[in-house]
DNA sequence: TAATTTTGTGTCAAAATAACACAATTAAAT
DNA sequence: ATTTAATTGTGTTATTTTGACACAAAATTA
């Protein structure tokens, strides 16, 4: 059996992507991690993430071990920071590109590795491999940050969802409480939003994108599996959608998401 | 000659990195550039950078490296990104970790490597050579983003500045236009500013660490060398400083510089 | 059937923001 | 030396935004 090699003048590191993956299951922030069945760490719980190739970019690398792994497809992913202590890998020197990748929540299929893999809500992370405890860390630093300048929560979120869920994932990834009217309130102001047609009895007057939104209203309720344990819909909330186009044409004017 | 070889049973990428190195006129920012002296991209400005040391993190080594090119010493350097273009070197698979590095202005000696070394104007900044145009547009963003959470401004500027130097600063930053007035009185509400007796004829009224910052404000008066260029003060214009110990009280508190 | 939870909705006081001008001082120009 | 131009410090007011606060109707749960 022949074994490549490959030769450097100097010492080169090895390079890896990691990701931490958020969700949202209507009431706690959830992260995705693997059961590592292999030295080092072997039986720990770690972020799912490997080795990049030579011919592809950092985030190539993520977004394909994030499929290979986790078969998710992410509505967001970004870098969040490199991490490059030199012994954070007992096997050989090995810097790794953290990534952010949001997606809605969705059932976990066992990845190509065979590897365990669950949903851990954030106060039930248990200790992790590698320096992933400190990444994770950051990860949270880095979502609050994202918060105030990107509408990244309707990434976490179903197409359609209730102005409640919206504001209990504003407070899990802030860490506060808002006031219910004040929320409302605020959120509407923004204008980005669409207040979707509810299939039964809601009236809603709003002015656009009516149509579009109704249209497929009734597969997206199906497919609330998942959200059901929490998603208690007392009375007839009403349904939102995130306006992209809107907000998009409103970002242009240095609209900020305040908070 | 001996030649050590280094060998891996997969392909590594090189790992290097790149200081974006900001700091402040008075009146535009500037970058640090290097003239190349050395193929590929001989010739061009490049921003000052080099290869990661195997025994080293890349902190360490951005660090490292704005030592031995500028002699600099940066009041904050921070992780900008990592960028991974398969072919942004063309003498090997190399990635680079950026950083934002931002400096008291201060007079550019030659560096180590002899290149040429010079401070530009955000305006007048030539096509770079790598990716660095692309990194220098992600910086620039990551610059106005940063701004809003932290006080990165008081790195840019002489321990003591006026009023005026601090406005130019944020408007040379998020390039927008405040009302002087204004600007004063929410700059001042944060209440993380100490008012310097200026040793002449200004009779300030703050009733915390004049002493401290009495006792050397002459030295500094002494050494606005180089911002001279723009810092023309008319009038008697206050001097301030920046209370770091304060803000950091006032941080736990969810306090935010917002703007 | 009763008890509990969730939903939608509006007012008002307090605080923050944004618009606005001028006289005094110093630097630059002549 | 004199004039001109630029820079400095300073306060009020109208508008906007924020934050506090309660209850009745509907659906779920017991």
């Amino acid at each position: 059996m022949e074994e490549k090699q490959y030769t450097y003048k100097y010492p080169h590191p090895a390079v890896t992507a990691d990701n931490v993956i958020f969700s949202f299951d209507g009431k706690d922030l959830n992260i995705l991690l693997i059961k590592r069945n292999i030295e080092p760490f072997k039986g720990a719980w770690a972020f799912p993430g490997g080795f990049m190739n030579i011919d592809e970019t950092i985030e190539q690398c993520a977004k394909r071990e994030l499929q290979e792994e986790t078969n998710f497809k992410a509505e967001r992913m970004e870098q969040l920071m490199c991490f490059s202590s030199v012994y954070r890998d007992p096997r050989e020197r090995v810097i790794t590109i953290a990534f952010l990748a949001l997606v809605k929540k969705q059932e976990v299929q066992a990845g190509d590795d065979a590897a365990q893999a669950k949903w851990f809500k954030l106060k039930d992370v248990p200790a992790l491999a590698f320096d992933h405890d400190y990444i994770l860390r950051v990860a949270l630093q880095k979502l609050k940050e994202r918060i105030y300048f990107e509408p990244i929560c309707f990434d976490l979120l179903d197409k359609e969802f209730t102005m409640t869920e919206l504001q209990t994932l504003y407070e899990a990834i802030l860490g506060v409480h808002f006031d219910r009217r004040n929320f409302f309130k605020k959120m509407l102001s923004w204008g980005i939003l669409n207040k979707v047609k509810d299939e039964f009895n809601n009236t809603s007057n709003l002015d656009e994108s009516f149509a579009i939104d109704f249209s497929n209203s009734y597969i997206n309720t199906n497919n609330t599996d998942l959200k059901q344990q929490h998603r208690k819909r007392h009375g007839n909330a009403f349904l939102y959608t995130f306006n992209r186009e809107h907000y998009e044409e409103k970002k242009q004017d240095n609209f900020r998401l305040e908070f």
